[in-house]
RNA sequence: GCUGCCGUAGCUCAGUGGUAGAGCACUCCCUUGGUAAGGGAGAGGUCGUGUGUUCAAUCCACACCGGCAGCACCA
């Protein structure tokens, strides 16, 4: 295309192309297409970057013009919401100082300094607030100001935390300041051409405090939570989702289906009923085989050690605050402890080991306790006790790496078996405070940097990977396994830590093959990390709704009629016989009851049984989540539910004989 | 730990400055009913704990304990 001086050329999403004027407006550009386009508008992309439509195209570009309903505009609505909230805030409450007030996931929220904290009611009339001066529709205009005339505008306003941030802004680069009517803030941009492209699509949810750059020294702020949306059906919709979120809080659904509860006397600490515990047995019963069968010991090690094992492992220094002690009458001082590797390093050094026996694995249910913050508390998901699914790999440099793949491989497999697909591995790096010299550092960061990219390549795709800066442990860095649960939701899980430093601050040794004493590396590993936690996780992300092998209650026998009560009782029999964990409610209840109250409870299979089903030797079958059922021959159904209880890694090793 | 909110029966929740109520669950009675609540009766609470204000506190104030949300923390 032949293009005058001062000419460029646009390239629009359909592809269409056209000669403009250098320096031209998105405004402009959209007036050029189409009046209706010029009204609709409300920013641009240009070759990708989300700009302000009243920024001018100085090169070739591709250009789409935006309206508020583009997805790409979505971030637009809910920044300039957070902009307007500001504004509200501050004419309903003079004298607030607004600081940070940046797009989340949903949404948005600011954070402002404010003698007085908010009251509840204080959404509404925020939220109103913000109605009116959307509904004024003031433009959005972006100034260009000097560092001095920003930094005297906000000192002269009182708005210190906004100085602080425009002595953040590196010299020579530009301040925008946004305005919208009367007000005006520091903002990187961009916005909409005016307040009313926000609409009505938005709630304020929730007060909270927060510290001023995340950093709890520092004084703390009060954030305002909001939710934002292009159309009032999405609001509707996302606002839907989080109440069927709620529905599935794990620590509503452990009292609907009676597993576990908690109480004021232990606080962060689990009381396991028996449907609980059998659920929780399930999964050590599965993990034990899954480790059994890749080569580990099982030990068990002292709940409670001498603290010394915990100075020299330098937890005594990282971690006293978090750690249940407790002195005796001789004065020693023992902790509860909160890890299990020294006490299996003290395993390991029972005696002389040969590089024979290496890579010597030790696994270990361990119970663990920890002195949790109080405020870090949630049911299960973080407690102050709790079972991990832990061991340890004493092996030579040259096995880290086969080690690490062989974790991987059983982890991946173990979450497959959970119906965990998405899978995400990410490698922590050496965090400030740290022990060991930083050429083991560099060391270890580099051979597991290398390990991740095996794990990716070998992963078909399945496993993504990243890079946690800074996030490691203190002896070393870590892989962190995150699942996507049912629901979309992260949860990090299972880690693999590479360790150089503890095995020597132990003395820890074996003899290698020319008769030298060799210090061994140890890998720390999780499959499910905190198997507490990670019931938590498979309640939420399956609603209840367990598969056959993991829920403690499998079957349950109801009764139509008392008539019935001589056969129900045989065919729990058989069942158990079968190896099905079963009950029989014989109960003087209508099966309209009984069906309501075992479903509510989420029992995977209900039999019910009548006159008719005891006459013709059936049960009619009816599985959680169904309101159908099925007629069958009494043995049909329990051999269908005994196949279907088989656990997958039971059922790949039957496959396979 | 920090900020805010909350704490009444096993659960979900009303309520009042003059020592308390509902529904469900529980016990008993009636009912034998075909796939998500049949009917009736009964029992059940030092209103989280402590101190204070008051003639009088479940209610007001303060402290503590516990919970919820977010922040910070997470070997």
């Amino acid at each position: 295309m032949r293009k005058a001086p001062n000419e460029i050329t646009v390239t629009f999403p359909d592809r269409a192309r056209r000669s403009v004027r250098c320096g031209i407006t998105g405004n402009a550009l959209a007036e050029s297409i189409s009046k209706s386009l010029a009204k609709r508008a409300v920013a641009m992309l240009v070759d990708g970057h989300l700009v302000d439509l009243a920024d001018p195209i100085e090169k070739d570009a591709s250009v789409k013009i935006l309206s508020r309903t583009d997805p790409e505009a979505l971030e637009l609505i809910r920044h300039d919401a957070a902009h307007v909230m500001a504004e509200a805030v501050q004419s309903l409450w003079p004298g607030t100082q607004v600081t940070i007030g940046p797009v989340i996931e949903n949404g948005f929220y600011y954070d402002f300094a404010k003698a007085e904290p908010f009251h509840p009611d204080d959404l509404e009339k925020i939220e109103n607030k913000m109605r009116e001066i959307i509904a004024r529709n003031a433009p959005f205009t972006k100034e260009y100001w000097s560092r001095e005339q920003a930094e005297a505008f906000f000192k002269a306003r009182g708005e210190l935390f906004k100085v602080e941030l425009v002595d953040a802004i590196p010299k020579g680069e530009d301040l925008k300041i946004y305005r919208q009517g009367e007000w005006l803030d520091l903002c990187r941009g961009p916005h909409m051409t005016a307040t009313g492209h926000i609409g009505k699509a938005f709630k304020l949810t929730k007060f909270a405090g927060s510290y001023w750059r995340g950093d709890h020294t520092k004084p703390q702020l009060q954030r305002v939570y909001g939710t934002a949306w292009a159309t009032e059906p999405e609001l509707a919709g996302y606002l839907k989702q989080m109440e069927e979120a709620e529905k599935r809080d794990h620590r509503k659904l452990g009292r609907e289906m009676d597993l576990f509860h908690f109480q004021e006397e232990g606080p962060g600490v689990v009381f396991w009923h028996p449907k609980g515990w059998a659920l929780f047995q399930n999964l050590i019963n599965y993990i034990r085989r899954r480790q059994n069968a890749a080569g580990y010991h099982e030990v068990n090690a002292p709940q409670l050690l001498d603290k010394s094992l915990w100075e020299t492992s330098g937890h005594w220094a990282t971690f006293r605050e978090n750690m249940f002690t407790t002195v005796t009458d001789d004065e020693r001082e023992f902790v509860i402890k909160p890890m299990n590797c020294p006490g299996h390093i003290q395993i390991f050094k029972h005696g002389l080991r040969s590089y024979r026996e290496l890579p010597y694995r030790v696994a270990e249910f361990g119970n663990v306790h920890r002195y949790e913050p109080s405020g870090a508390l949630h049911g299960l998901m973080r407690v102050r006790a709790f079972t991990q699914d832990d061991a340890h790999v004493f092996c030579t440099q040259e096995q880290i790496a086969e080690e690490c793949i062989k974790i991987n491989d059983l982890i991946l497999s173990i979450y497959r078996d959970f119906g965990f697909d998405e899978i995400t591995v990410k490698l922590s790096t050496r965090p400030d405070k740290r022990v060991g010299e930083d050429a083991l550092w560099d060391q270890a960061e580099a051979v597991m940097s290398a390990i991740l990219d095996d794990i990716r390549a070998l992963s078909n795709g399945r496993v993504r990977t990243g890079i946690n800066p800074g996030e490691g442990a203190f002896y070393g860095p870590k892989f962190e396994y995150v699942l996507r649960d049912a629901i979309g939701r992260d949860w990090q899980c299972g880690t693999t830590q590479v360790d150089f430093n503890l095995p020597a601050r132990f003395g820890a040794f074996y003899i290698d093959r020319d008769g030298e004493k060799k210090t061994p590396v140890m890998i720390h590993r999780a499959l499910f990390g905190s198997l507490e936690r990670f019931i938590g996780i498979l309640l939420e992300s399956s609603a209840g709704h367990l598969p056959l092998w993991l829920a403690p209650l499998q079957a349950l026998v109801c009764t139509i009629v008392s008539d019935a009560d001589q056969y129900a009782v045989e065919v729990l029999a058989a069942l158990k016989a079968a190896g099905v964990r079963a009950e029989v409610d014989l109960r003087n209840e209508k099966i309209n009851y009984k069906v309501r109250e075992h479903s509510l409870a989420k029992v995977p299979a209900l039999l019910v049984v009548g006159k008719r089903e005891a006459e013709e030797g059936t049960v009619s079958l009816r599985r959680l989540g169904s309101d159908k059922q099925e007629v069958l021959p009494l043995e049909a159904a329990i051999a269908r539910l005994a196949e279907e209880a088989v656990p997958p890694d039971l059922k790949r090793a039957g496959a396979a004989a």
